[in-house]
DNA sequence: ACAACTCGGACATCGCATGTCCGTGATGAG
DNA sequence: CTCATCACGGACATGCGATGTCCGAGTTGT
């Protein structure tokens, strides 16, 4: 079980963006973040399509959060990016073999798929906890309050 | 986020083998599930590995389990196939870029990676308390009480 | 002592994630 | 009003890991 690698780039952009009402462009998160310039961009997209970030085109275009950073939970991102289907698949084993039921007794999921299911609830249920404000709370307070007002700096300075 | 397919064919399998103490051969399981034998093989391996069950070799060997099926834990069975890392696996983005951190000030794990493995630790939650046992239990419910039975059945007159 | 049956690890193959590119459309300047 | 510049958006290669398969080593019963 792997998530995909963008995840922690687009929760980084996120938080990047609730530091800035106006637009940052794909390239600027990618230089600030260290990270391929294209695929960033790639990421961001999927964020666009989720209506998490709001794009905008043209010379001074780029992208910004469509709500108040308190309003997107971790969960949401993660979604995005990594999709919203849930990392077990039943193959329906019960409906196979010399044993298998019909398929008109398997109403209700496997015993195995409704546990795993349960867990991946839990999981869920912790991401929809936290919101990007949240996490960039938390980053601020890890560097004692300098970080954010670095990347605030940062954004503005680089604009010029 | 995608889990190993075989972590379901290796829980259908630990639960047929709760259902005897004779050693089952992998092609047998792999013959009831309906999942290709040689593959089977390899999951059950891993389980092996992992001290779940026993391999016994010979003419009448085959897998069983080392413990009672209500001390397994449905977590256990599923690092056994598809690995203990955690799912999400931070690539330090804030020790990069303009505003990379010095290595030194990152002795605690980043505020998004905490996050997410706080999710995770929900999940092995959710699964550490599910037993073999429990998951035999509800698979037989469901099919008022018949399909361990029909299992035990098939396990011995296959045999013959 | 033999033969049959078992597990165990080493070897191909496929799909998806990763990474990259150019086309399209919009914006600001002249 | 026209044009050049810039940014997004989807379509195109590539690499690695999961999937799937095979044969050899070991053990047991005959």
């Amino acid at each position: 079980m792997r998530m995909s690698n963008g995840v922690e780039w687009a929760l980084h952009s996120c938080v990047t963006l609730s530091q800035t009402q106006e637009p940052v462009p794909a390239a600027r998160l990618a230089e600030l973040h260290g990270t391929p310039p294209a695929y960033t961009a790639k990421h961001l997209q999927a964020l666009s399509r989720a209506g998490i970030v709001h794009s905008t085109a043209g010379q001074i275009g780029g992208y910004t959060l469509t709500r108040p950073a308190s309003e997107i939970s971790a969960l949401e991102v993660v979604r995005a990016i990594d999709g919203d289907e849930p990392a077990y698949r039943c193959a329906e084993i019960r409906q196979r073999g010399p044993l298998g039921i019909p398929a008109e007794q398997c109403a209700r999921p496997c015993a195995i798929a409704r546990a795993m299911a349960a867990a991946q609830d839990a999981w869920s249920l912790a991401l929809a906890h936290i919101s990007v404000a949240d996490l960039a709370a938390a980053i601020d307070a890890d560097s004692d309050g300098t970080a954010m007002a670095d990347v605030r700096r940062w954004l503005t300075t680089a604009r010029e």
